[in-house]
DNA sequence: CCCGGGCATGAGAACCATTCTCACACGTCC
DNA sequence: GGACGTGTGAGAATGGTTCTCATGCCCGGG
């Protein structure tokens, strides 16, 4: 019973934008953000086809999704291995941490409780040291 | 440096029946959903009350709020001390965790990329052995 | 290389959770 | 009891995201 064969990703010139745009920015941007930014650049693309974009992008595993505390849906161009983040608030930096001992613990946590099926969402937030520097 | 006063909050009807609602369930529930329970019971509370309510009670760290995956705001009546929380993603049964490793992980890590003023977000999702037999 | 089927696009409308507005109600304090 | 000022509520406004549908264009077959 193999997966269902996927629809087939047709390459576009939007979505060759989007995702090359992604690659060049190194924190979480909103779909609103990114459709500005290129519109400035002439890459004129319709902002339905930017969350569309990003919804494939984010469904092949290629980008990670987050929500900022106001409800917005921020992207970023991530490594497809499980991992987190250690978010900037004030510039949006972004580093990547991985493994950590709190892969074991949910896992052990969960069972303890009799759950199954267990996923998990970390982030971690705080301001890097240029942008404390700077203030 | 002390705190300004808080502005001194008023006991009211509406209030006391949102935060009496969210005693008396158990998982995180959405803002309609509380403002439908309460129409249906009679205490009419208007929705934009139910807001103002549920926003002041986080406000008082007598209520946590979370966000689904569709940037729905949830909320749940919890203690006050810090912790996290192992929600099932079926029923939306709810157990609080505490004191888990990562809080010292995430202090660690984040101190040794530079990070100031961390805060982090945990959350671990899954099936509760009740739902996982009924299926 | 040329076609044609069908997914992709985009402008704008629709959606929907949340917030705002503002006139009125009522808790609080004296 | 009365005044003051915060709380309330119905509806409008807001704003991010999704939907609609006519048109565009990628891509495999001929
Ligand atoms: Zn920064
Ligand atoms: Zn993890
Ligand atoms: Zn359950
Ligand atoms: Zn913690």
């Amino acid at each position: 019973m193999s997966a269902a064969e996927v629809p087939a990703r047709r390459q576009t010139r939007q979505r060759t934008a989007v995702l090359a745009l992604l690659d060049e920015l190194d924190g979480f941007r909103t779909a609103q953000d990114l459709h500005a930014q290129l519109r400035e650049r002439g890459d004129g693309v319709g902002l339905a086809t930017v969350y569309r974009a990003l919804q494939a992008l984010v469904d092949d595993g290629l980008v990670d999704v987050l929500r900022s505390e106001v409800g917005e849906a921020a992207y970023r161009r991530c490594s497809p291995v499980h991992h987190h983040h250690l978010v900037c608030r004030s510039c949006g930096r972004t580093v990547e941490v991985a493994d950590p001992p709190v892969e074991r613990w949910a896992a052990r946590v969960a069972a303890e409780h009799g759950f199954a099926d267990v996923q998990h969402q970390l982030e971690v937030f705080g301001t890097c040291a240029a942008c404390a520097a700077q203030r």
